[in-house]
DNA sequence: ACCTGAACACCGTTCAAGT
DNA sequence: ACCTGAACACCGTTCAAGT
């Protein structure tokens, strides 16, 4: 019974990033938890990267195949990133794993930039500021997941707690004269972070700024039934 | 004579981080560099980490001080992120150092935030919504400049050019009547980036996200010499 | 094909000791 | 106050060897 596979692994590593933070999958902690050797995973996977990368794709598969489709390419935009800032936000290990990963050999990653290149195509853009566009979102929904109030890089959310209040302590003790805008938002971050406000918001402003730039390029199908 | 000091240890991590990239500055090789005991790093500095917040910190202050000011929220907030966006650009290793140093104790960075939460209230957003747009700004300077097609992650040119040869051959690869858009791209890649049209465009489409946003809040304030 | 054991060349950091 | 020496507890990875 040969214990290990790519999947097995797979999972753990994804488990531990979870449980403890991406900065806790090592491949001797993560060999530990599987009973092997450190040297055993170095047969199925090349390097420490590639793990992460399998790790990344694997995560990455429910956003290249997006499930209700239709509508304008507005709407299915904002369904696809919608789908990819809920699955980070179920595994907040995910964005800083984007962070050592190598992007472009995500193979779910590509499927993903596909789609949306053909969106970001009906909506007037270039290829190629298709895939700054794509890459926008990407790192957008990225930056946004990562950081949540709640629990920002995917800490603990006892420790997140802890953290936001020494963050407002060393805030409300600047000089209110030189920091006045900083000081008056300490004040706002006595109440507990409204979470589906943050993401709402965040969400918003991606989507604005791509839709703002494609009635900018194409003004006149900036509304997709308008065409004849 | 005393060599070592706080500042000129903090010079020569921006000066390896530039040459040799942000992971090639580690306290043992930045030590021998100074021609001292990888331990004498800790007189100065708590630990890694401070060292490296206190980089960023020093890059930043160009930010936090922006020069030529005056007219509408728009156009300063803009200057404010073209400033950084420059800063970035001329040290290629910053963006990731991003990463790693906490920004919430960065000096500089919280008094930029001040600036940028000022001109954020009067474009009408809350002062907790400012918080979310700034951080969107900031994080969105960062990987953009982290994206460029020239050198992105801050390697060399030569490497860069090896590794988009290589992009564009595996994404060539791939099956057309799967990745029809891929495909169509990985055409556009022959040609060499135009880099300071991936930067403006990128900008403008960081500028249009919170400007669109304003304008949804605060509708008759839009624009800024309409309030009487 | 799949895994182990020993070793290599690194890390960041602590702590007592020097001047 | 400022720096050194030795040591600790880790890393990722290679390479020959086992079954």
């Amino acid at each position: 019974m040969s214990k290990l596979s790519r999947e097995a692994v797979i999972r753990r590593a994804l488990a531990l990033a979870d449980a403890e933070g991406v900065d806790a999958v090592t491949v001797r902690r993560l060999a530990g938890e599987l009973d092997v050797t450190p040297m055993a995973l170095y047969w199925h996977f090349k390097n420490k990267e590639e793990l992460l990368t399998a790790v990344a794709d694997h995560l990455l598969a429910g956003v290249a195949r997006p499930a209700e489709f239709g509508g304008p390419w507005q709407t299915r935009l904002r369904t696809m990133v919608r789908t990819l800032i809920e699955t980070m936000r179920e595994h907040p290990s995910l964005p800083l794993l984007f962070h050592v990963a190598e992007k472009e050999r995500i193979g779910s990653f590509t499927r993903a930039t596909d789609i949306a290149l053909g969106l970001l195509a009906e909506a007037g853009f270039s290829l190629e500021e298709g895939y700054w566009v794509s890459s926008y979102l990407l790192n957008g929904a990225i930056t946004l997941v990562n950081g949540r109030p709640d629990c920002p890089g995917g800490i603990r959310p006892e420790e997140a707690e802890e953290r936001r209040k020494q963050h407002r302590l060393a805030l409300e003790a600047l000089p209110e004269q030189e920091y006045p805008y900083i000081s008056a938002y300490a004040e706002t971050m006595r109440a507990a972070p409204d979470v589906e406000r943050y993401f709402s918001f965040g969400l918003d402003l991606l989507m604005c700024g791509v839709e703002a730039m494609a009635a900018r390029i194409a003004p006149a199908s900036a509304t997709p039934n308008n065409t004849a």
